[in-house]
DNA sequence: GCCATATTGTGAGTATACTGTCAATTAATT
DNA sequence: AATTAATTGACAGTATACTCACAATATGGC
């Protein structure tokens, strides 16, 4: 062993490692999504806030980013900007002077139906390179891991289930 | 009006959606990577710009940010902080006024060497959860899905090789 | 009823991650 | 050699993604 540096550090020590195969992975997710569904002016983050309200109607914001493991500073702003957009609006919650509650408006629920298929589409490309069998592997794996290791996230999901436990009535 | 019925839209839009899981994965990559090198004030990308740097004494930014397929102009304010904190320095290439070279300093190389364990930690947690067996099958696999997705991201990785052969000595 | 505590939305601050554009400089073409 | 191309680093702008802090409001203990 020739004696030089303190440690010979290699390229594999970062081309190996899992966090940044998740950091391409997640550029290269992002990417497609913005490519295929360029037509409709939502990224993916705005996209899972759209799906969320259509399907909690007058959740609030609090919630909402508990639902979907998002920041609730940074979902501030990406409904702003969904409000801006008018897919959704905002209405202050009759019971409570603090909440607001959120409402897909028809332009918004419209979107979201005509983006589906891009969505789609965008999702299977994610996965195309791999055989069908491998995909449904990794898929698992996933889904496994991100579920195991959800308390280590800065935001963990709480599901909505969780969330009736968590709100008013609890 | 091309629709009558919409879509029943569920949150499985989101949750089964592989580019939902990758966003997932990447924010619980990054807090446990911030959790375990608190001590040393890196940031994953900071982290990586190190080692490349270490790896390639003199490199450019814009070859850099090729190494670790990261965004040119993004990397300008990575290198900016690394400088800030006298981990890297910056030098004028003699022979083409508008390149200038990276180098480590000696805390650079320092705290590289002594952040390595953390980091190593880190990316054991990441996949800790799973079976060994399955750790495996998914590294694996996003290894694969990374390298033949690479053309999908908009900052393809361009391996050190194939560096050499866009540089000036083409 | 009152006070400590918690929650809600918001704001400032930092750090990726991308899109453009731009001037300076270098390389390629004629 | 002179015009054009491409490259480099820098800047502005947008959008996540997180931190901490704060005022307004609501809740629980007493």
């Amino acid at each position: 062993m020739p004696n030089s540096k303190p440690t010979p550090v290699t390229m594999d020590a970062v081309y190996t490692a899992p966090g940044y195969l998740f950091r391409r992975m997640q550029q290269i997710a992002v990417a497609l999504f913005i490519e295929e569904c360029k037509a409709f002016d939502l990224t993916p983050v705005q996209y899972a806030a759209l799906v969320t309200i259509s399907t909690h109607p007058g959740i609030d914001a609090t919630r909402l980013s508990a639902v979907i493991a998002f920041d609730r500073s940074t979902l501030g702003n990406v409904i702003e900007r969904l409000e801006t957009k008018e897919f959704i609006v905002r209405k202050p919650a009759p019971e409570d002077k603090r909440v607001k509650l959120l409402y897909l408006t028809k332009a918004g629920a419209s979107v979201l139906n005509d983006i589906m298929p891009s969505v789609d589409k965008a999702q299977a490309r994610m996965l195309q390179p791999l055989k069908p069998a491998d995909r449904k592997t990794l898929l698992s794996l996933l889904t496994q891991l991100v579920d195991l290791n959800n308390e280590a996230s800065r935001v963990p999901l709480r599901a909505e289930d969780a969330l009736e436990h968590l709100g008013r009535s609890g």
